[in-house]
DNA sequence: TTTT
DNA sequence: TTTT
């Protein structure tokens, strides 16, 4: 049967975003979200809190938006997908993987206000760049978009 | 700022659930499921083929279910969460952790006649079991539910 | 085939929520919410906006803490599901129906300080209670909740 | 704050899809769908259900995969955004409106050989056509989509 | 490696 | 370790 595969998150960022761009010139961002929990333990009669530190790939426009307008601590919406990186490791000889989440759309959310230049689009959703750049790097990883969707282009 | 973490997941099963207990008594299942996404590339002007496996880790009576009318193959829509385990690896001497999905609940999709006997509860949704057991087992780690949505008890 | 029903908002309070409760006690509350939607429009070269505007129906615990935390304007994130009101409108004698959304869990989100006393609860989620209270008000249509969630109970 | 609108509905269809074209040639189909819920009623202690009809309006390439593939009964899976219909009512003079759902993404699911023509692209997701065809119909209200994702293109 |  |  068919698949589905959708992840939403909102979280607040555990570092400063940085773009890099393949050698094919998409931009690429893994940016850091901290996603916090809190419930009501009957046993121990006490609130608890757990976080699920969570790496999110984005692509295309929105990993060049994430740099421009956000920083560590900012709040943000993150819409995307569950995505098995797999390899073989050298050191063991072993085949590995590991769970991460693809963003196709990231929401800007808080006042923006919060210091520095960050504060202006904040209505927007940003959604990721469509191209394959051919150049061997795995952006034939990344997802759809929507250039309708695209702010200033 | 408040946080927020949910998956949705649609797959097939990649093995036969079976049920576990805690030595408090709660049931466990952490069932495997694969996720495919296929998708048109430019590039190579051909259809491409991905596939996510993930563990899923169902508590209660989603649990018991699983096992009881789940079988290899069979398509299932999971709801639940991110969570991130973490644990110190013997061997390195390091901080190690890995993402997981917690399924909340789950829905059997299909037919249910594909076989076997797990046809019957087709338009049930099970969620999980509330309780700690205070087994000192990490059933601390699974969430909410709801008695008036679970059938049978 | 089972069924799956999921809405996922964030948007803005369009006033301020007021619970009442029914004759059997179960605390409700119709929320406004207004979400928006830009895009860029290629044919006419120019951002577009358009407004959602929904009712969102909350229960218990959750109808609750609306009216306790939140004013018009607030910023919150609802987990809920469609359901489609029907009823038999006397005037016409014709049968009418109108999808609106029950609101399961609320997150509120923002910085909480942007005046009066609704700050606090920022890391809560809250969900709705579980009790029909028999009294022929239409309780039986609100859904799950969990007490080990629920803060300060 | 920025918005956030998400819907994700699995049901079974209510009537045969119909496409139609707008006047500048873009698909559209309202495809009418079932979505049931069932829950344990404690105070009658019994198994409740209630069902949701919604109406779900399909743009573009996946408006017309519905009608080649899609019969009433069949299973899909959508995932969409609630958009308010805003008219002027000519009998009373009143301004109404209605709560809708725009389907950006169509999965097919069920065996997909219940019968008849509808069984090939099972594994297949189908977005919406992005194309504004400037004809005054309300086309403007079509999301987003991928090209890269569209079959057969 | 971690955020509020 | 993998499902359709």
């Amino acid at each position: 049967m068919a698949s589905f595969n959708k992840v939403i998150l909102v979280g607040n960022l555990t570092r400063d975003p940085q773009v890099r761009y393949t050698p094919g010139g998409t931009a690429v961002n893994e940016i850091g979200l901290a996603v916090n929990r809190s419930w009501f333990d009957k046993n121990s009669n006490s609130r608890k809190e757990e976080t699920t530190f969570v790496d999110v790939t984005l692509w295309g426009r929105s990993a060049e938006v994430a740099s421009e307008y956000l920083t560590k601590g900012r709040p943000v919406l993150i819409e995307g997908r569950l995505q098995l990186d797999q390899w073989d490791d050298k050191e063991s000889g072993q085949r590995r993987s590991k769970l991460k989440v693809v963003g196709e759309n990231m929401t800007m959310l808080g006042s923006g206000n919060g210091g520095g230049q960050q504060g202006q689009p904040q209505q927007q959703q940003y959604q990721q760049q469509p191209a394959d750049d051919g150049s061997g790097f795995d952006v034939h990883r990344q997802p759809s978009m929507d250039n309708e969707e695209m702010p200033w282009d």
